[in-house]
DNA sequence: GCTTGGTAACTAACCGGATAGTTAAACCGA
DNA sequence: TCGGTTTAACTATCCGGTTAGTTACCAAGC
């Protein structure tokens, strides 16, 4: 197949192009990463990229894609139709805080999206969040509607999931990586640094669970 | 007083730079912003911005200084000894919420600051955010020793609260801001749209007090 | 099987514009 | 006029994006 392998190399170096930008715009933000610095990254040419991608934006949006929308699935697969609302909401806070333990570089890239508030987004990322919350939505209302729930703001619920996970991960891989954000607090005030040491290591999808199904539970 | 006018004189220009650096700081981020961009909303040339406050990363400092220090000063005001825990939990939300509200661009640049863990951050700026982190620790702690909370992982709470209040005020703002994403979610998906609308207009701080101490209360 | 032509994939070099930071001169109130 | 303050103008660097040219690959013709 002759085709079929000039696809491959393709897909091949698209996936080099795609991974590296995502580790560096996770890293740097979108305006700190430069293309000749994911191109390095990458191991490919700058103008491969423009080749086969894009624009910086377009590369941005296929970061995006690939890293909500498999949290989508990976949210949507653990998911069955046979669970409580209170299972089917563990089951969901776990897939996420899964996706995240899987894909470090999912927590900054995602935040910075919710953060925008979807502006300048793609029809197709706006889709994969779109799902992701709607999901969580019909969690809830299913919750609501069998009287296991009480009434909240969903959206809120989603920003407090979302935000713990997204922010514990990110603040546990700089705590872990580099030690120098903890030898200040160690300096500042060692009794609360302490507390965070013991505190930051903790499984976050059991806690954060434990926690939302405390308040939401009638 | 001449030395009095002339201290006067430069607090005031470098009000003024700060103020053009949050907003504009908070728009784009820091690599986003420029400071070519900053000189010119604060009405000031850019060699002035580096004769009184220095580079850019001195600047950025400044600006979290300014705006985390004041959001510690205004939770610390509010608060008194002889609220109960949950009482305090309540004001704690309030006063950070309230701060978002007062300061718009507090929340982007707060999430940044927390996103990188605290890397490069200043000595100043990394004793603010221990302090906000540690009044809210002086609560739940309290509450627990009172037999009035569960023992919970602090610093989650402390994510969960911080990440609802940040992420929501920010969605809001760009939602009634530019209407483009609102609109394109109404033509992925008009009952999310209309569900969506209707939550993020809510009341955050009341919401967020209600949840969480449904969650923390024994 | 080997050459050959064509196309997809890739690259080095370059361009205009923007950026952080500097300098030396001008300004101006006391 | 003196010193703190402000400024226009400048430099070196970097960034996103383009182009013209090269290589790798494959299919068809002999």
């Amino acid at each position: 197949m002759p085709a079929k392998a000039q696809q491959n190399r393709q897909e091949q170096t698209i996936g080099k192009i795609v991974d590296a930008a995502t580790r560096l715009f996770a890293e740097s933000g979108y305006a700190g990463a430069s293309v000749d610095e994911i191109a390095r990254a990458a191991g490919v040419n700058k103008a491969t990229i423009y080749y086969h991608v894009g624009d910086k934006d377009k590369l941005y949006q296929s970061v995006l894609h690939d890293v909500i929308g498999s949290t989508v699935q990976n949210v949507v697969g653990n998911l069955s139709e046979n669970q409580t609302p209170e299972e089917k909401l563990t089951t969901y806070i776990r897939g996420v805080a899964e996706t995240v333990e899987r894909y470090p570089p999912l927590p900054p890239v995602m935040m910075r999206a919710v953060e925008t508030g979807g502006q300048g987004l793609s029809q197709e990322v706006a889709a994969d969040l779109v799902m992701i919350f709607g999901i969580l939505l019909g969690i809830l209302e299913e919750g609501v509607s069998r009287g296991a729930f009480i009434q909240t703001n969903p959206f809120l619920i989603y920003l407090m999931i979302l935000g713990a996970i997204a922010f514990h991960k990110n603040v546990e891989a700089t705590w872990n990586g580099s030690r120098s954000a903890a030898r200040m607090l160690r300096q500042l005030d060692p009794c609360l640094f302490d507390k965070l040491e013991g505190s930051i290591r903790k499984d976050v999808a059991e806690e954060v669970s434990r926690l939302m199904l405390r308040a939401l539970k009638k």
